[in-house]
DNA sequence: GTCTATAAGAGGATAGAC
DNA sequence: GTCTATCCTCTTATAGAC
C-alpha cells in the first residue's frame, strides 16, 4: 500500500524507476539529477519536490533495487527442490555478467559509501543473501558454521565473477568461476564421512 | 631505466605516487586533479606539464598499481613450495578487506570503464593473475581446463570477499569466503580417482 | 504537483610569469 | 620545470510562476 503507484504520484514513480536504471548502468555518484530528469521526462523542480536531495532519491531507489534483487534470489533458493540443486541453480542463474552486479558495484561508489542511509541497504542485502544460501547448505547436510563459510564463498564467487567479467569484457569469466566452484563442490560429494566443517 | 626516478622529475614521481594512493582510496572518477596536487605538494601547472589530462595521469598510475599488485601475487604463487600450499597462501594472504581491492574496484569506476587505456591494464591484470593461479592448480595435478575454472573461482572468491567485506564493513566476510572455499577444496582432496575435470 | 529560470560552487583545463 | 591566476562547463540546488 505505501509504495504502490497511485494517482498524483506519477512523477515520483517515474523518477525512482529512472534512477534505478541509471544507477545500475553508471552507479549513484556518476548519475546526475539532470540525467534522472531527462530519462524520466519530468521537470527539474519535480525531483526536488519529491526528494529533498540526490541522496534521498538514491536511498529510496536503492532500497527498491536491493529488495527486488533479494526477492529474485529467494525465489530460486526457496523452492522445494533438493538443496544441492537449488544452490547450483542459484550459481548458474542467467546474469548479465559484463554489466556488473547492480548491488555489488555500489561498494565502489563514493556517494554510497559515504552515506549510511545508502550503505546500510547494500550491507543488509548481502547479509540476507548469505543467510539464504547458508540455509540451503544446511538443508544439504552441512553443519551451521561450515554452511555459512561455504555460502559466503558462493556469494563471493558470483560477485567476483561480475568483477572479472566486467574487467575483461568476457562473460565467460563468470561461467568459468561458477563451474570451477561447482567442480570443487562436486569433488567432495561422495567422500567417506561427508562434510566435516 | 625508463621509469626510475631521476633528477628533474621529482614532481612527476610525487604526482604518480599521490594519484595511486588516492585511486586506491576513492577511485579515479572521484579523485580530482586538485586532490592529487594537494597530496603531492606540487603546483597546479606541474600536473598538466607532465600529463596532458587527468586520464593520462590515471593511465600511468594504474599501470604501476597493476604491475606492483601482480608482482606481489607472483611472489606468493611462484615459490618452490607444494602447489596446494601456494594456493592456500595466496587465498589466506593478509588483505585490508574492508578497503576493497585497489584493482577490482576500478571495474565500477565510470572513468576507467569509458577509456580503453584505463580499462585494458585492469583486464590484463586479472587475466595474468588467473593464469598464475591456474599454473599452481596444474602443478597440483588438476588438468588444464579444470585448473583454469578453479583458478577463476579462486580469484573470484577474493574479489567477492572484498565486495562483501566492504559492503558490510566486516573483514570477517573475506575470511569466511576464503575458508569456505578452502573447505570445498579440502573435501575433495582424497577422493578415489582424484580431480576429474 | 509540476514547470522554467537561475544561482552557487566544484571539476577540469589553460595562460603566461618566473 | 614549476608556479599562480584564471576560465569555462557541469553539477546540485533554489526561486518562484502556473
Amino acid at each position: 500500500m505505501t509504495s504502490s503507484p497511485q494517482r498524483g504520484h506519477a512523477a515520483r514513480e517515474l523518477l525512482l524507476s529512472a534512477a534505478q536504471e541509471l544507477y545500475a548502468a553508471h552507479g549513484v555518484a556518476a548519475t546526475t539529477p539532470r540525467q534522472v530528469i531527462e530519462l524520466s521526462g519530468v521537470g527539474q523542480g519535480s525531483l526536488y519536490h519529491h526528494f529533498p536531495s540526490k541522496v534521498d532519491l538514491a536511498a529510496e531507489a536503492l532500497h527498491r533495487t536491493t529488495t527486488q534483487t533479494l526477492g529474485a534470489a529467494s525465489e530460486i533458493l526457496g523452492t522445494g527442490l533438493p538443496a544441492r540443486g537449488r544452490i547450483e541453480s542459484y550459481l548458474r542463474k542467467d546474469r548479465d555478467a559484463t554489466a556488473g552486479c547492480r548491488v555489488g558495484r555500489l561498494t565502489a561508489d563514493p556517494v554510497v559509501m559515504s552515506h549510511d542511509d545508502l550503505r546500510e541497504p547494500v550491507g543488509d542485502y548481502f547479509t540476507d543473501l548469505i543467510q539464504l544460501v547458508a540455509a540451503a547448505f544446511m538443508d544439504d547436510g552441512t553443519p551451521p558454521d561450515g554452511a555459512v563459510n561455504r555460502a559466503t564463498a558462493a556469494v563471493a564467487v558470483i560477485q567476483g565473477g561480475f568483477v572479472l567479467s566486467r574487467a575483461t569484457g568476457d562473460a565467460g569469466q563468470m561461467q568459468r568461476a561458477v563451474e570451477g566452484f561447482i567442480a570443487l563442490m562436486t569433488d567432495g560429494e561422495s567422500s567417506p564421512a561427508g562434510p566435516i566443517n
